[in-house]
DNA sequence: CCAGACGTTGTT
DNA sequence: GTCTGG
DNA sequence: CCAGACGTTGTT
DNA sequence: GTCTGG
């Protein structure tokens, strides 16, 4: 799964990186937690663009905004098909850039989190899905736009850790993942497949990351003995030349 | 037909 | 809105 | 994911 | 224990 993540990453890179006519206007984030906005990159009217959105998919239908909590991720394998989704993935997917994101290892009766990066250190493209719904009861509300993460099986770097990831999108692969006018599944989902592993790295860091409150660089910083667990799938591999440019 | 769900995760 | 279950 | 609440009444 | 909120 995929439920807390960061972004670090200075605006001018990020629009560099996923080839943004403009900075996204965005501070340092080490803690972003599901119904926090974030940055979700998405092409309208033929040109990718960086919005914030809502963290935790409304469906158009929706009466209220309640659901938004529960709807943070999807899963890659039968997104497609869920009624909740179903409109999202056909005409409505987008890309949620990260620096890296977290997971929490179960050891017995305790919980370990990591933090899980690029070894690139070029932010990586989460794949995800958006919604547009306005308030039924309120004529004339405001548009919320708000989004869901794609999870998968995990690699083997991840399987380590846990047994979901979420899906991230290679650049080579990223226009035609968010190609609105491509709207049958079946053109997208051999993009929806485990990272390579030798594309990421994990450490452990702190429990100061596990209060969503918290937030700042100490979220990230490697922490304990078994950061020097530092993880590597293939030590000294060779990151293939397709990806991050 | 109407009513009620519509989702994932983890845990037992 | 649309699908599933009763 | 984790943290924190977990409730009703009446009144504004 | 389970639900809601961030």
């Amino acid at each position: 799964m995929c439920s807390r993540f960061a972004l670090t990453t200075p605006p001018e890179l990020i629009a560099s990186a996923f080839r943004l006519s403009d900075p996204p206007v965005v501070r340092p984030r080490y803690n972003i937690a599901p119904t926090q906005d974030a940055l979700v990159v998405r092409v309208m009217d033929g040109d990718r663009e960086g919005e914030l959105m809502h963290w935790g998919l409304i469906p158009f239908w929706s009466r209220d905004t309640s659901i938004n909590a529960r709807l943070v991720n999807a899963r890659a394998e039968t997104a497609s098909g869920r009624t909740a989704f179903r409109n999202a993935f056909r005409k409505r997917r987008c890309l949620i850039p990260a620096s890296g994101f977290f997971e929490w290892r179960r050891e017995d009766r305790h919980k370990r989190a990591f933090f899980i990066r690029p070894i690139s250190r070029q932010p990586m493209a989460i794949a995800g899905l958006y919604e547009e719904w306005r308030d039924p009861d309120r004529p004339g509300a405001p548009l919320v736009e708000s989004f869901t993460i794609l999870t998968t099986e995990p690699n083997v770097l991840m399987r380590d850790i846990h047994h979901r990831m979420p899906v991230l999108i290679d650049p080579v692969e990223q226009d035609l993942w968010l190609d609105p006018d491509v709207t049958e599944p079946e053109m997208v989902h051999h993009l929806l497949r485990p990272t390579p592993s030798d594309w990421l790295e994990a450490y452990c860091v702190s429990s100061y990351v596990d209060n969503p409150a918290h937030e700042g660089p100490e979220c990230v910083h490697p922490m304990g003995p078994s950061c020097i667990e530092e993880r590597r799938a293939a030590e000294g591999s060779q990151i293939p030349d397709s990806l991050w440019g």
